[in-house]
DNA sequence: ACATTAATTATGT
DNA sequence: ACATAATTAATGT
């Protein structure tokens, strides 16, 4: 399941997109004309994709691996705005009305995806039935995601967005482990401070307070959740 | 209730 | 050895 960074070619074949809700409802004749024209791309993890600002040329769909969005401030602080899992799509500027990229897009994995120029997407709206209504969908729910968040923001403590953070990252990109589930990908307490708009001091404070309670557990880069209700009990504590 | 600063230690290449 | 990550304490708002 991990992509093997040797193999230079990807068999691009029509199961890759017939599950993913974009695709969900085209038949095999129209995903194997989508492919045609896909163009596939590997990265190496930690490498942008694309950058805020720049024009929205291509949109892209992630095959494997984990993608953030992030934002740079003017005094060049980052911030991660979301998470973006295998199957979604990404840089779709043009569903947004937009001519250029809202975000960076920047790699947390390494990571597999399919492009396409931004010029075809009126056209697969046009003649792909369900494209469109699907990635509206999708958005519409990113969206209600972030507003989500800017609520926990503005009115939750560091200690419950940090363990909102956590939860999050378990249900979007976690897996079972023996001890609890495992983020998917390194993460650092830096990262962890840009999700939640905290430094990463008060972060690591936060997590080895919370490894000495059992709650997580965590190695270089990596951190397992072992006890998630506890964190839910945290994320909504009244103070 | 949190940030900032700075000093110290651990960890990966 | 070197850079990056993580911890910890002290001090400030």
């Amino acid at each position: 399941m991990q992509a093997s960074p040797s193999s230079r070619h990807v068999r691009l074949d029509e199961s890759l997109l017939a599950d993913l809700p974009p695709f969900s409802k085209l038949d095999g004749l129209a995903i194997r004309n989508i492919l045609a024209k896909a163009t596939t791309h590997r990265f190496d993890a930690g490498v942008s994709v694309f950058e805020e600002g720049n024009a929205a040329d291509r949109f892209y769909l992630l095959l494997d691996g984990y993608v953030r969005a992030v934002r740079i401030t003017p005094d060049g602080d980052q911030v991660i705005a979301l998470h973006i899992s295998a199957g979604q799509l990404f840089g779709i500027a043009k569903a947004l009305g937009r001519e250029t990229y809202p975000a960076t897009a920047i790699t947390a994995t390494e990571t597999l995806v399919l492009s396409w120029p931004t010029s075809i997407w009126d056209d697969f709206s046009a003649r792909y039935d369900g494209f469109a209504t699907e990635t509206y969908k999708a958005v519409g729910k990113r969206i209600g995601e972030m507003n989500n968040r800017i609520v926990e923001m503005a009115t939750l403590h560091v200690e419950q967005r940090i363990a909102c953070a956590l939860l999050r990252l378990i249900n979007q990109t976690g897996h079972k482990v023996s001890d609890g589930i495992e983020i998917d990908f390194q993460i650092t307490r830096q990262d962890l401070s840009e999700m939640t708009g905290t430094t990463l001091h008060t972060v690591s404070r936060m997590l080895s307070a919370w490894e000495k309670s059992g709650v997580i557990k965590s190695r270089h880069k990596k951190i397992t959740v072992c006890d998630p209700h506890q964190l839910v009990v945290l994320s909504t504590a009244r103070v």
